[in-house]
Formats: C-alpha cells, structure tokens, sequence
DNA sequence: AATCAAGCATACTACGGAGTATGTTGTCAA
DNA sequence: TTGACAACATACTCCGTAGTATGCTTGATT
C-alpha cells in the first residue's frame, strides 16, 4: 500500500485496514487480522498496545495519506477555482489509491462514544480529529476565498464544504477497482468528481 | 418519530434506531436498547427473533421513510430539473426529521459481509436492498431524463447519481439539531443541498 | 562464548453479550 | 371461572474475543 520496503508495522496496518473494512472495525477481532497475515496475536500486541491504538493507527496513516498529496498542490498564484479543482482532483485520486484506510475512516465519521476507552485512546482520537481538521481547513480557506472573490455563490460555508467533501468521498462507498485500465478509470472519475464538486459551488 | 400512537413494535424500534446510531450496531447490546426502554431483553426477542432481524427492521423503516415522501411528489409534467430540485429538498428533509434511522442506514452502506448471518437475515438485508434500488431508480430515471434533454451535462449516470444521493445525504455525518428555529433551519438546509445538487450536475 | 533483547508464538484468563428456557401477569372469550 | 394466549420479566448457558503471562528463537553486542 504505497510502501517501498513495508516494515512490519506497516504491514500489520495493511491487514487491518482491509480487515476493518470488511467486517467493519468492531467485529473484526485481533485474531482475524492476524490470520490474514499468516501470525499470531502476539505479533500485533508486541506492535500496538491495544486494539484501540490499532485502529487509531489506521485512521492516522489514512488521514496523512491525503494531507500529504494535497498540501503540496496548493499555489497561491492560481484561482480559487483552479486550486479547489486540482485539490479535489488529487483527493479523489489519493482516496482510490489507499482505499481500505479510507473506507475505515468512513465508519467512524460519527462514531464517537465507544462503550469505554482509555485515556490514551481518547488522546489518539484528538490527535486525529486534529489533523482531520487541518486538512479540511485547506478546503474550508479555498473555499471561503473563492466566496469573496465571487467565484462561488456564497453560502453557508460549513454546508458547502461538508457537502463537497463528501461529495468527493463517495466514491468511497461504491467504488470497486477494475483489472484492465485501473490507472485511467480512476483518473476518469476523480476528474468527473472534480467537475461537479466546483460546478456545484457556483 | 412520526407516529401518532406509537406501538410497542416501533417503539422498541425508536430506541433500537437510537441505540444503533450512538453506539454502533456492532457495539450496541440487545440489553443495551432494553434498558433505554426501562425493559428487558424479554420484550425485544418477544417482537423480534434476533438482533438481526431487528436491525434490518431499523434499515427498512428508514427507507420507507424516504421512499414514502419522495414518491408521490414526482410530477411528470414538470421539467427533469423542477423534480429533481424538489426530490431532493424533499429528500433532505425527510432525513432530517428520521435522523437517527438514517444514521444507522449509513453504518451499512459498505458492510455487506457480516460474519455469520442466517438465511432468514440475509432475506431481510435483500428485500432492503431491493427497497432501496427502487428508491435510486426514482433519481436515475429523473438524471437520465434531464441528460437525454441536455438539461444536465451528459456524465456516467452511476458516478453522477451517487454522488448527487451522497451530497444530499451528508447532513447525517454533520447535522445536529438545535433548539430555536428547528424548522427553519432544515428547511434552508435543505434548500441549500437541493440547489447543489442540481447545480452540479449542468 | 555468553548475554540480551527484539520479535514473535503459545496457552491461558476473564468477561460481556446473544440467545434460550421458564416463570409471571393481565386480558378476553366461551 | 377457567383456560388460553399475548406480552413481557428473570435466570440461566455458551461462546467469542480482548488482553496477559510466559516461552521460544534469532541476530547483534561485548
């Protein structure tokens, strides 16, 4: 998953997030994620102190995933237009290429009180919401920029950035990867994606 | 939730819709519903034969609530884009006010592989999936129109469609309800996501 | 060569939750 | 008035799973 020489941290991560994807993150057990990796549970326990810390992992790595591919992208020379447009497009494209992660993610977009968790669970789900926060904030400013520039029609912002943010997650839920022509499909719809997402804010 | 003299049955799915919502269907115990009715597991497997059976109940309830509102309000004198623009606003706010069902349909839009699940459950989790097609279709067919008279941009009708559907569903993720103008305040939401929706697809 | 720790595997415990079997109460019909 | 059934409550069983305690092996270090 985008890894030169996996560690086996990472390669533990790998497992998970497809486990997590499958069964969804609270019926897959420890055991299940280790099974597919051919190991133990010992294996995962000498790496992550908890299952919590394991999945906090998963949703980090997906969250930099993103950060990592559009904040390079950003040019203050170019339009709000331009910019939102190829931000939405390389969000689409980094989504499709680290798809598990993202699809945990999702599960946990409202999924805030567990029963009971630790005071060290809870600090890596603040470091995470944090980091997820600055990453929208890139759009939130792009967008907001573009309302006064009157680029866009101005709105509420925070339902306009929710609304193309999830807008360019879709994907997420329906897309399944093809075996001839992967690298252009998905180029095809990050592009159709990016379309609509600047379309449907003006 | 929109009834008038509500039964046991849909009380106990009231709260079951509830329970789902915060805790996570997984997470959430059969007691767990039980004990926010002040009851005990006794009532719930009295009304329902096992959890399963009664999260699908939750998951079909939710899509009769849309597919009930949105159906007659179809008008096939009107303009592709005056429907679509009024499904939409109508879909919106029908949401709104069945949140918590919603909210519990979304934690299963991509957990399709459960890890054991008898006949009888996976009979009920297909007539909601037929359900829900059929609901889909009510967009398809309004989107496929308005391409085919270059009202909309002609695109890949399934990217198009699901993406449309999510945008207008993205209140489910954010949305939480206040105390002063609680009608008002849906009402512009949802007008807001309609206009969006149409917006991006011309 | 001996030591030691990293990186696992194995074997256990403890507990929560789904499902069941059975008891209890009210109500209505004959 | 009785019996029969609906609508629950109570008290269990059983199993899966998170977490732990401990043992084993291999490579690096002194």
């Amino acid at each position: 998953m985008l890894e030169k020489s996996p560690s086996s941290k990472t390669e533990i991560l790998d497992a998970a997030a497809t486990c997590f994807m499958t069964l969804g993150s609270d019926v897959a057990s420890i055991d299940d994620i280790a099974r597919s990796l051919g190991a133990t549970k010992g294996r995962i326990y000498h790496h992550y102190s908890s299952k919590g810390a394991l999945l906090s992992a998963v949703r980090m790595r997906a969250v930099k995933f993103t950060l990592n591919a559009v904040t390079p992208i950003i040019d203050v020379q170019k339009t709000p237009v331009e910019n939102l447009r190829k931000m939405a497009y390389t969000h689409v494209l980094t989504v499709l290429e680290t798809l598990p992660y993202h699809r945990v993610v999702l599960q946990h977009y409202r999924k805030n009180a567990a029963k009971s968790t630790t005071d060290y669970e809870r600090q890596l789900i603040s470091e995470i919401d944090a980091e997820r926060t600055l990453y929208e904030n890139l759009f939130r400013d792009v967008i907001n920029q573009g309302m006064t520039n009157d680029n866009f029609i101005k709105r509420d912002i925070s339902v306009a950035l929710h609304s193309v943010l999830l807008m360019l997650n879709s994907p997420i839920f329906w897309f399944t990867p093809l075996k001839e022509n992967k690298r252009k499909n998905r180029q095809e719809i990050a592009s159709q994606l990016a379309d609509m997402a600047v379309a449907c804010l003006r």
